[in-house]
RNA sequence: GGUCGAUUAGCUCAGUGGUAGAGCACUGCAUUGACAUUGCAGGGGUCACAAGUUCGAACCUUGUAUCGACCA
């Protein structure tokens, strides 16, 4: 027997070991099989699970277990990605916290090696967590997105793409993380609205010259008129003007036409050295925003940066990689005179021209900045130069009001580095590109010819939006953790007309190489020359191949430079050619997007890569498409022979809390999965939820809050209880909002499932054989394997179809209502009867249709089906690796169904009858049952005794007329009556009939009315006309009957 | 501003043209019988609003209101 109730700690860990040592996660490889794969999306070495994981990963497990059942050869690819920022983010913290060095004075290898060492310890708890989930993944297979064999694909890729013209190097502008000191990618950055400023400032027009100002309303009316000497420009950054490159306004807005093609001032910088811009038009600036002018800063502002390359400005970078604005370079003097040189078109510009070119005031460099920020704004109003205007707060209509600087206070939204939390600047740099609008076309292509589908379908347009605007993928990092990008650099051969070294060759342009006063070479710019090659051998080779000598691999940059220089001068003959790998690496879902098959052994053509390649389903949510689905499917049919990585795309809901909220541990709301699973006492609760909030001080109002909702903490529901209630809540919608009390509901109902069990354990239930349908005898065994055939048809589906909602449902309803609520106790008789063949079928049915229901339920609940069916009988084999119920389809017995309806009806119509008339609960009444034809005389004589039993009747008989004064109720054509006429007030009963007969009478007309329209019954379904016609008539004929009931009640 | 979505019971959510549902909460009754993590019976909804299409609308169309997400 077994135990009482079901106790989560002291089974699933246990069974879960059983699978993984009984090889149970493993892919059958039966050729014969049809292969199923789902490849994990790979969650951060760095991260814990959450509950979006935790949904995600049900939902694929689900599936998972479901097609394992179904006898498909199921390879579920576990695995994590490297997340370099993160990690390196983790690794920084822990060498800070533990009073080590930082990464730089540590150096790269020995930082790399610290990172790899973090990850061998406490990396991959989320792997762990995913066991305590129930995860049936192929752990085996586990992968690493920098794995060795990983690495070698994601070289491949990188090479092959760059011989073909499809990764560059490039100068753009990208999202920069002044913390991490990278670029970053859009997923990295969250815009937030933030409350900002809007200062207003004069740029005067060069030369002293001035323009008639008009300002119109609506109709034409002139409303400002006024000469100006320059013209207003509206900014949130004040500190980006040092590198406007141009006022621009909309080539419709006439009150600037005057002025278009004028030179003005930037009104900060030594007097002296102010740099003049050009006024050009773009159709970018809004004439109705601010003062309808724009400044243009190419190198700091995405929009900016469009206008500038169209109307070739060019974009000074004025900060460094720390988000300081820029020492480096000549004085400012000197940089402002090219500048204005070529703002003048007195001098040509090229890119690293312009990048080299500091054009910071001595004042401000070196400065952080948002402290740049306010010296401008300083300086600039001490000049005179911001916009005035009368205090509002001037409260005196004596005096006049003061002039105070015009600055707005608004809503702006601003760019934040998701783990960084700092203000992400965009700059200028030079970063490897992946041309992704080449990439796009096919993989837009796909989704078009319906080759990949997303489920719900309407995903397709954020798909198709994003891949048609899609912009080219930034995938350098500035990080040490992750691919190092497998480039080399070489000196270029600039010109052969500059001399050549005694061996014969030019390296480089010695124009920039200059003579420090020590006597050291100093290279300042130099020409690069790329080898890009899967190893460094063969990037050596091919550097030899190109200069025809001997290269050797240097480490640094300086001396990359001096090696180069001194070679090309041929001041070292014993110096070899240097090159020197790029040190930057690749973005992590480089490597992710080859995870469909990086994991299954490309290159290399293996088993693993031809059965589960592509895959079924990609499970993940929508604010992923843009990162995993694009990417994996824009480079799964490049590399894959056209091939797409999945035929479906599932996106799942995004989970919130119960109110709606985003869960997140700044907010103090968030549901840990594990702390459902294991159950959480309500103070440690609390200490979780208050500790890392983003305002502390909200932790008590959290406190209140938590306590408020949660008196008690959480229960341990167990993982059964979670992954049913995220599977019954998987509607194709766009958020779940959780409650833990639906998870306290299903753990509910596992326990009635155990209980069920339970029961039938006691009553010697045959488990473990099998059953034929077709040779049952009695009718409630026939109905209930019906309806349970009937159920797994809906849940397989519903699960078919990602229905997880109703598969969940289904299920739910057919063990509760139907099997434990009916088939149960209508057993009970039988199971405690003398008839021993019933019994023995009985004993059966019941065994068998419980070890359907734990193969039904499996999917959904691993861990409590799995130990049921360990625990029921002496197996060998595991309830995971059982068929799926059902398969062989289609028992039904019409008339097995029909009469037990009828003892299902009559049972319910009873009970509620006497709750009606308020009979007591454990007062047992005669009935009999009046006008009964011979059919249900039948059904009485087979069912009699379990409908007294379940309605408490001291006896149910049939007879020719009520007993006065009884209480009556219809079921079918006959009527049951309640002999009860001492218990019942005659006043009340005819109210209570009269209640009924209003309700019946309201039905009757509004079908009444429906038939009696013509137009209903011409144009309507003829069986929805022959339902309701039904209908009606079986209304008016229970009508008949109560109403005679009534009737007969009055005239007492 | 653009796009997408939401609005159904006290709460969290299903329901895509024909009798409005689930979990939790609520009310009454029931406790030696598998299960109180329970059973039986019940209460509770002008399906945001308006107009339209239709024999018939929670569902389709249009508009309005409110809320949300993403993009700019």
């Amino acid at each position: 027997m077994i135990d009482q109730r079901f106790d989560p700690k002291a089974h699933e860990q246990r069974i879960y070991q059983r699978w993984e040592e009984a090889g149970c996660f493993k892919p059958s490889m039966d050729t014969a099989a049809e292969p199923y794969a789902i490849m994990i999306p790979p969650p951060n070495v760095t991260g814990s699970l959450h509950m979006g994981h935790a949904l995600n990963n049900t939902i694929q497990d689900i599936l998972c277990r479901f097609e394992r059942m179904r006898g498909k050869n199921v390879r579920w690819q576990p695995g994590m990605d490297h997340a370099g920022i993160a990690t390196q983010m983790v690794v920084e913290r822990k060498l800070a916290a533990s009073g080590n060095q930082d990464r730089r004075s540590m150096g790269r290898d020995a930082f790399v090696e610290k990172v790899w060492e973090w990850k061998e310890e406490s990396g991959g708890t989320i792997l762990n967590q995913l066991k305590r989930l129930g995860a049936s993944c192929d752990w085996e297979n586990t992968k690493f997105t920098l794995d060795p064999e990983m690495n070698t694909a994601v070289n491949k890729v990188f090479v092959d793409l760059y011989n073909e013209g499809l990764i560059y190097r490039a100068k753009r502008l990208v999202n920069w993380d002044p913390h991490f000191q990278t670029a970053i990618s859009n997923l990295e950055v969250e815009n937030k609205e933030v409350d900002g400023h809007m200062w207003h400032f004069k740029y005067p027009l060069a030369d002293g010259q001035t323009y008639t100002y008009v300002e119109k309303d609506e109709d034409g009316t002139v409303t400002l008129e006024e000469t100006r000497d320059y013209i207003s420009i509206a900014t949130t950054r004040p500190e980006t003007m040092l590198g406007d490159g141009a006022v621009a306004v909309h080539p419709s807005d006439e009150r600037y036409a005057p002025i278009i093609g004028k030179l003005c001032e930037i009104p900060v910088g030594p007097k002296e050295h102010r740099r003049l811009i050009p006024i050009i038009t773009d159709e970018y600036p809004d004439p109705d925003f601010g003062s309808g002018a724009v400044k243009i800063t190419g190198a700091h502002d995405f929009n900016d940066y469009q206008v500038a390359k169209r109307g070739n400005i060019p974009m000074y970078a004025l900060m460094d990689e720390k988000g300081f604005m820029r020492a480096d370079g000549q004085s400012y003097a000197d940089e402002a005179e090219i500048a204005q040189r070529i703002a003048e078109g007195k001098e040509d510009f090229d890119e690293a021209k312009i990048a080299a070119m500091n054009l910071v005031p001595e004042a401000y460099r070196g400065l952080e900045r948002f402290e740049a920020r306010k010296a401008v704004i300083a300086d600039i109003t001490s000049e005179g130069n911001a916009v005035m205007i009368a205090d509002p707060k001037h409260k005196d209509a004596e005096t006049e009001a003061p002039l105070i600087p015009l600055v707005e206070n608004k809503k702006i939204m601003q760019p934040f580095g998701d783990r960084s939390g700092v203000v992400i600047e965009p700059m200028l740099t030079d970063q490897w590109f992946v041309d992704a609008e080449t990439l796009a076309k096919p993989a837009i292509e796909a989704v078009r010819e319906g080759r990949t589908k997303f489920v719900p379908e309407n995903w397709d347009r954020t798909y198709y939006n994003w891949m048609e605007n899609i912009e080219p993928w930034c995938i350098s990092r500035q990080l040490w953790w992750g691919h190092r990008i497998p480039v080399w650099y070489g000196p270029e051969i600039v010109s052969a007309e500059l001399g050549k070294n005694e061996f014969g060759l030019d390296f480089i342009d010695r124009t920039k190489v200059e003579t420090t006063s020590a006597g050291d070479l100093r290279v300042m710019q130099m020409h690069k020359r790329v080898f890009c090659a899967e190893t460094p051998e063969a990037a050596k080779q091919a550097a030899e191949d190109y200069f025809g000598c001997e290269v050797v691999f240097v480490q640094e940059e300086l001396e990359f430079r001096e090696r180069a220089a001194a070679f090309s001068l041929g001041l070292a003959k014993e110096y070899k050619v240097p090159i020197l790998q790029d040190e930057d690496v690749l973005d992590t879902w480089f490597s992710s997007g080859l995870w469909p098959f990086s994991t299954q052994g490309w290159p290399e053509e293996t088993d693993g890569l031809n059965a589960f390649y592509p895959g079924a389903t990609l499970v993940t949510a929508f604010d992923i498409i843009f990162f995993w689905v694009a990417r994996m499917m824009m480079l799964g049919i490049k590399f894959m022979d056209g091939e797409v990585p999945f035929k479906d795309v599932y996106i799942h809901a995004i989970v919130r809390d119960e109110s709606g909220k985003k869960m997140s541990k700044s907010e103090g709301n968030v549901v840990d999965p594990v702390d459902l699973i294991d159950g959480i006492e309500i103070d440690e609760l609390v200490k979780k939820r208050t500790t890392g909030l983003r305002q502390p001080e909200k932790a008590p109002q959290v406190e209140k809050a938590t306590r408020n909702r949660y008196p008690q903490g959480f229960d341990a529901y167990g993982a059964d209880a979670l992954r049913f209630t995220l599977a019954a809540m998987a509607t194709k919608g766009r958020d779940i909002n959780l409650s833990v009390d639906r998870v306290a509901g299903y753990r509910n109902f596992g326990s009635k499932l155990w209980s069920a069990t339970r029961f039938a354990q006691m009553y010697e239930a045959t488990f473990g054989a099998s059953v034929n349908p077709e040779t049952l005898r009695l009718a409630l065994n026939q109905w209930i394997v019906g309806e349970l055939y009937k159920c797994c048809e809906q849940v397989s589906e519903a699960i078919e179809d990602y229905r997880f909602n109703d598969a969940a449902d289904a299920a739910y309803h057919f063990v509760w209502d139907v099997f434990c609520d009916w088939y149960l106790e209508l057993s009970k008789p039988i199971l405690q009867g003398d008839d021993g063949a019933e019994k023995d079928e009985t004993r059966l049915v019941l065994a068998w249709t419980l070890e359907q229901i734990f193969a039904l339920l499996h999917p959904f609940m691993p861990f409590i089906t799995e130990t049921l069916w360990e625990q029921t009988a002496d197996r060998t084999d595991f309830l995971m690796l059982q068929s799926w119920p059902g398969l062989a389809k289609g028992y039904s017995n019409t008339a097995a169904a029909d009469e037990l309806g009828w003892v299902l009806k009559t049972i319910s119509q009873v009970r509620s009858t006497r709750a009606d008339v308020n009979v007591p609960a454990g007062a047992k009444v005669p009935a009999s049952l009046v006008g009964a034809n011979a059919e249900t005389v039948r059904r009485l004589a087979a069912h009699g005794d379990v409908i007294q039993r379940l309605a408490r009747l001291e006896k149910l008989e049939i007879a020719e007329q009520a007993a006065p004064g009884s209480v009556k109720t219809v079921v079918d054509e006959a009527t049951i009556v309640l002999e009860i006429a001492d218990l019942i007030d005659a006043g009340e009963e005819i109210a209570r009939l009269d209640k009924q007969l209003r309700k019946l009478g309201g039905e009757i007309t509004g079908l009444e009315k429906r038939l009696g329209n013509e137009a209903f019954v011409a144009k309507a379904p003829p069986e929805v006309v022959a339902e309701q016609r039904e209908r009606l008539k079986e209304l008016g004929s229970t009508r008949e009957k109560l109403s005679a009931a009534r009737d007969q009640l009055a005239t007492l």
